[in-house]
DNA sequence: TGATGGGTTGATATTTTATAACAATCAGGG
DNA sequence: CCCTGATTGTTATAAAATATCAACCCATCA
């Protein structure tokens, strides 16, 4: 399902690799437990729900309670490394953590994928309308519904 | 904190005719219960929850039940007079309930005014970066976070 | 007339999602 | 080591939404 074939091991663990990277620059704690949260988040290449990373994170161990899951996850949407999809009420790890954003996705009714795009015209656009109707812009959310390449064929 | 000055209970009357005529047209029923509701979304020309329209809804007589609400809600939104706001978890009327859409809105992060954008142009845009990425677009949904004119003055 | 059936609403219980509040623990600086 | 602030643990609860089945309404038609 996914739309394109990789080594999804070796890209959850560039993504840590990110992360960690991106906290020692800001001096923020990228504690075993939020590491372990951002790799559940990612380990589902699709959007995963705060209650599907407490199921994972609880495996083997004694249950952990829904704080602990919801803290890390604030953490790293703060610190930009994973988004919220509101219409989803789930989470995806982003795929440009190095530049704060807030997400603008495309979401397969058919398959639960999630395609984030990172397009600067897109967001000048947005901005653009918010400015327009007299809005001074500060972030937004896009979600898109449809059908992606792979469910089409 | 309106944007414009302007009688709403005409607002909330005129919103609840169209609704009433666009039924009549489609041959859905506009019950006395979805009207009622559909007048209590309007009443705070703010987003509203639907807890809130469940209180509201329970003035003076028996409490009503949480799908009582849900229910009506999810009629409004199908024929699309009213929206949810997902990122508020909340329900406004739409400004242009004639042409069924999904709802692009602007939402100020002061005063939580909430305006619905119905602009061809922006939904083209979306439309063709949905294309772009080889989706099929369905629908989507766009929340804009900001400060409005008046919070700005 | 009154049986039938679809749509709507009522009522009860439960699920799903998220947060409040406070205690325990940990990590770094004096 | 002791203090401090940040992090995590724990318990309880709030907020948002849905599942299920019963009751009701009302148009159709036998
Ligand atoms: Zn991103
Ligand atoms: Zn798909
Ligand atoms: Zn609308
Ligand atoms: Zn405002």
């Amino acid at each position: 399902m996914l739309k394109h074939k990789h080594n999804h091991d070796e890209c959850i663990e560039s993504a840590l690799e990110a992360a960690q990277k991106i906290c020692e620059e800001r001096e923020t704690r990228f504690t075993p437990l939020r590491r372990r949260v951002l790799e559940l988040v990612w380990s589902k290449h699709q959007p995963i729900t705060a209650y599907e990373v407490l199921d994972l994170l609880s495996e083997g161990q004694k249950r952990v309670a829904p704080p602990t899951v919801y803290r890390a996850l604030d953490f790293l949407i703060e610190e930009g490394f994973v988004h919220r999809i509101e219409s989803l009420n789930a989470f995806v790890g982003c795929s440009d953590p190095e530049h704060k954003h807030q997400g603008h996705f495309m979401i397969c009714t058919k398959c639960s994928n999630v395609t984030e795009m990172n397009e600067k015209s897109l967001h000048d656009v947005i901005k653009k309308a918010a400015k327009e109707n007299g809005y001074t812009y500060e972030n937004s959310i896009l979600e898109i519904a449809g059908v992606c390449e792979n469910c089409r064929n």
